[in-house]
DNA sequence: TGTGAAACCAGCAGCTA
DNA sequence: TAGCTGCTGGTTTCACA
């Protein structure tokens, strides 16, 4: 569903929801000069268009034990499709697998890890690389500081 | 406020609203057997004491016009502190950049960037890189697909 | 815009560690 | 005692006409 042309108005709650998904509609509308309902309106629009992906709860890492977070380039011994397919649902299926992006270059996929420690890093490394084949090769950057996080959108608008 | 001990309870719940934080609390309350009011009372605290940092709205880059994705490693000239402080507050401001890592390593920075197209990214470049004495060098990999995209963090109980 | 339904929030009492 | 639960009434927010 690409381009569902947004105006201004769009652009604007989308803006609001992307920082904070609780405001609610009537403080939005007060912003952007709409009424209350208009505004829910279009933010039920904007979910069903699937401009909204989806409203999540970010969670700190921090507070539930996770205090490593690692970025892994992977570099696949043949990008043979069967091969990267294997490999995508591997890391789908893995919790410690944040975020995988497959990407041009020297390395095929990037990696965002999210560990309790060190330990459980290694376990990561084994079950994901070390015991696959089709693993030519990865290298591991370990996040000392999380400087920007988020899954925010540039909107013109915003 | 790191390691906010929660039981089991509170972790069924974070892994719900991780995933979507509109579930009522009746609902999750059926799955853990708990009553609404005590879910509620328990979201509440988690958002108090800062384990849910925020809940925020998901928007489809491609659903806006943002089409294209990069993963670019930054090395710094020298790795002076006010260098690196300086980097940080121009990587906050910008909102191309989704997020942006300080790691070990031979990158100093690792950025994931959103752009409309290449001529958006071109800008970007110049701006954050070229503009900026204090880049060494950086190397960008376009995304093709985006595998897995979230903000997810692993529950023991998840 | 307004109305009905639904979800959330605060106060109270009882139970358990 | 401290903390948590379930219950209930009052309020806010949402959804639909």
């Amino acid at each position: 569903m690409p381009d569902a042309d947004l105006d201004a108005l769009d652009q604007a709650i989308l803006s609001r929801l992307q920082v904070d998904s609780r405001t609610i509609a009537e403080s939005i509308g007060a912003q952007v000069g709409l009424s209350a309902a208009a505004v829910q309106r279009r933010i039920k629009r904007l979910r069903e268009t699937g401009v909204i992906a989806k409203e999540v709860a970010v969670v700190e890492p921090k507070a539930v034990g996770a205090h490593m977070t690692f970025v892994v380039s992977v570099e696949m011994e043949r990008e043979r499709i069967e091969v990267l397919e294997a490999f995508r649902k591997q890391v789908l299926t893995d919790g410690a697998v944040q975020q995988c992006y497959y990407v041009t270059g020297s390395a095929d996929f990037v990696l965002v890890v999210v560990c309790r420690d060190m330990t459980e890093f290694e376990a990561f490394t084994r079950r994901m690389f070390f015991d696959n084949g089709e693993v030519r090769h990865f290298t591991t950057s370990v996040v000392m500081d999380r400087v920007k996080v988020g899954l925010t959108v540039p909107l013109n608008g915003g």
